[in-house]
Parts: C-alpha cells; sequence; structure tokens
DNA sequence: CATCGAATTAGTGTATACAGTATTCCGAAC
DNA sequence: GTTCGGAATACTGTATACACTAATTCGATG
C-alpha cells in the first residue's frame, strides 16, 4: 500500500495559498508583502511564511524590496517570451516520451482531461479554464514517465497560470485551445513521437504569440 | 551601477555546502542526514539548515525517512536517464537560442569557457573537471538570454554534477567531451541555430549513454 | 520463540524571542 | 530650495524554546 503521507507541511500549505491568490490576480504585480500580514491572515507563525516566500522568490513569482518586504514580481512581455521558450521545450519533450509510453490508459486519462475542458468551456469560469488547461498538460507530463518533469517546469507554470488568467479574465476565451489539445493528444495516442512533439511545440508558440498580443492590446489601451 | 548585493543568507550557504557535499561525492547516497549534526558542523542554528534540506527535498538530492531525518537519494540508471531527457530539452533550447543572440562577445566567453575545459584536462583533477563542465554550458545558457533557464534546470544540474563526479572519478577521462564542446561553440559563432541545437542534443545523448553504460559497468563489476 | 502493545526516544516542524540592517524621516547647513 | 547626515523605524533573518509524532525498544503474553 501507498504510505499515504497526507499531512503537509504549513510551510507548503501557506506556499499553495498565494500561489493561487498570485495566479488569481488577487495578489497582483506590485503588491507588496510583509511577513508578519500574511502569517496573521493565515493564522500561523512567521517562519512558514519566511520559507514559502523563500520558495516563491526562487520562483520567481515574489521579489525582495530591499529590507522592507517583499513584492509581487511584474510581468512583462519579454517574461512572458521566456517563460514560453522554456514551456515549449517542456512540452516537446513530454509530448513525444508520452507518445512513446507504454500506458495502457493514457488514452483513457487524455480524453478525461479534454472532457475537463470542454466542461470548463460550458461553465466559462476562468479559473476552472485555467485549471483545466494546467490539469491536460500536467496529464501529458504524467504521461511522459519522467518523474523529475514537473517539478522542473513548476516555476514556469506557475507564471503561465498567472499569465493566463489574465488573458482569459479579458475575454477572449474563443481561442482554438481546446482544439489543438485534441489534435496533441491524437498524435499522443497514436504512437507519433514526433508529431506529437511539433503539435506541443507549435501550441506553445500559438499560445505565446496570442498572450503576447493580447498583452500589447490591453497595454496600449490603458495607455 | 549593480545594488552588489553580496550577501547571501546563511540559509543559502548552507544549501551551497550541502550541494557540494552531495555533488563531490563526500556524502553518497545512502547517508542519514540530521539537522542538528548538520547545524552543529557548520555553526548555525537549526532553522537555516532545515529550510535548506527542504529545498534540497524539492531537488531530489535528499529524501525524508519518516521522522528520524533525511537521507542522501539514490541514484539509479533510471534516474540518470529522466535527468538526461531533461538536460537534452535545456541544451538544445539553450543553444540554439545562444546562436540567435546578438551578444558581440559570445566567442570571447566561449573560448575563455573551452580554455578553462583544456586547463581541467591538463590538472586532471575530477572537482576540476565537473566544474568546467558545468561552467562551459552554464556559459551557453546565459548566453541564450533566457534569464529563467538556468534557475530552471537548477536541480537537474546537481543531479547531473553528482552522476558526472562519480564517472569521471571511476577513470573514464578520455573521451571526446571537449571535442563536442567546440563543435557545439562554432555552431553557436556561426550563428547556426539548428545546427547548434541538433549538437548540443546529441552531446546531451551522447553523455547519457556514456554514463549509463559506465554504471552498469560498476554494477556488474561490484556484484 | 514469536507477537503484540505501551513507554521511550529521537528528530522533526512550528512558534516565539532576539539581533541587525536597509530604508525612511527630518532637521541642519549651504 | 536642495543636499547631507544622523536618529528612528520597520522590516527581515537567525537563534532558541516548544510541541508533537513516528520509529524503536523492550517487557508481557500467547
Amino acid at each position: 500500500m501507498e504510505p499515504l503521507s497526507g499531512r503537509k507541511s504549513l510551510t507548503d500549505e501557506v506556499h499553495d495559498r498565494l500561489v493561487d491568490a498570485l495566479c488569481s490576480g488577487a495578489l497582483p504585480p506590485g503588491t507588496p508583502l510583509r511577513q508578519e500580514a500574511i502569517a496573521e491572515e493565515l493564522n500561523v507563525s512567521r517562519q512558514p511564511v519566511l520559507q514559502a516566500l523563500g520558495l516563491l522568490r526562487r520562483d520567481g513569482l515574489v521579489e525582495p524590496m530591499g529590507r522592507r518586504g517583499y513584492r509581487v514580481s511584474q510581468v512583462d512581455v519579454n517574461l512572458v517570451r521566456h517563460v514560453y521558450d522554456l514551456r515549449e521545450a517542456f512540452d516537446g519533450l513530454a509530448a513525444r516520451l508520452a507518445a512513446q509510453s507504454l500506458d495502457v490508459n493514457r488514452k483513457s486519462a487524455l480524453r478525461a482531461a479534454i472532457q475537463q475542458g470542454h466542461h470548463a468551456l460550458g461553465s466559462g469560469d476562468t479559473a476552472d479554464l485555467v485549471a483545466a488547461d494546467v490539469a491536460f498538460h500536467q496529464t501529458i507530463y504524467r504521461l511522459s514517465g519522467n518523474p523529475l518533469l514537473p517539478e522542473a517546469s513548476a516555476a514556469v507554470w506557475l507564471q503561465i497560470r498567472r499569465v493566463m488568467h489574465a488573458y482569459l479574465q479579458s475575454g477572449s476565451s474563443r481561442d482554438p485551445i481546446w482544439t489543438e489539445h485534441e489534435a496533441i493528444a491524437d498524435a499522443i495516442c497514436a504512437g507519433d513521437g514526433d508529431r506529437a512533439q511539433q503539435l506541443a511545440i507549435n501550441h506553445s508558440n500559438n499560445a505565446k504569440h496570442r498572450l503576447i498580443s493580447n498583452m500589447k492590446d490591453r497595454q496600449t489601451q490603458t495607455n
């Protein structure tokens, strides 16, 4: 049986909470963060908060400002470019490996993820849409059989979640994300590693361009 | 001018020390680690040690054993495979981007790294050889212009350091690493992104196969 | 002799207390 | 009015103290 290490540390719990707040836009870029305030808010001591902020700093979601606390880091077009260049590498690798995998129920796993996506499209809730997208790609990562992939890409995916949330919330919900997803899933199920990789790369690239032009639009809009 | 944030935290300092010990083989896989012992050894309190061990756990270099401390995690052939699959993706991306970069002194940076490599080959010191190899690839990462790349690949490179050290120490110092490095550097300087990427991928693949067969040799040797 | 279970222990994770330093504020000097 | 320098402040990061829990030990029981 599994050892069921269910109970997570407070540090991880605080980290998760902050990640959610950061990615959902509840704490927009520039927001100052003070350990004591967060600790009080979550009813824990400053120690887990200190550690969680240290992790977020490594992930690039937060940056120290002198000795007067932390601040939610900015998102600019260049960052998005870098994030999506890395995502391209991760997704391409994962799709190729997943297509080569021998997992017998990979088809059902992918179908379930796509199902979740259609469900989220129906509800129209931004958080659901982001969650479904993340879940789909995490499924491929899992199917790749490489246990290091999720952890290695974790920081990048936090940024993706942040950017994607803002993008979807800005009303651009009619884009071909899920038809592209289906094509990738088909290639994986067909065992065609090269095609799966290429489709995943294209998907990442398309998303990057859509995001960037959307960001530029919003930027000029507010000027 | 730069803000020169030189003073690192004790947590980072402890982390670095442990990383060095882990990668040099001073703390071989299976070694139990207790916070109090490490804290005493390094003349710090348990708090920075706790945080450093948490980071190492995320990096996969250390694993908790129940509530009786931590242990240096094992290295097996499968892990090496996964590590090098990821490295392939990182190195390929970095080489391609570096070739497209406009950095005027990338040629001199690469030459310096190769120089360091030849110097290490002369000295024959294992630690120097590993350091030179890491430095060469970090140079390419830096030249890629993607500031997220080093951090995203950090955990993978820790594992690479660990495995490479064991490999080089086992006497297999005559391998074509540095001629392959020169070919990659040439392609980058020539601005040929596709060739640089392919050479980097091949380099990673070759290293993977050399390492794995070496590991299998040593394994059967000790049986 | 093997098995079960209570007592002990070893070691973690969290909370509190402490120390130190970059930033800010504010008055004085030019 | 602007610039400089020192005092006050507001934070962080580290050390110590505490609480809690899983592993272990070991004696009792079948």
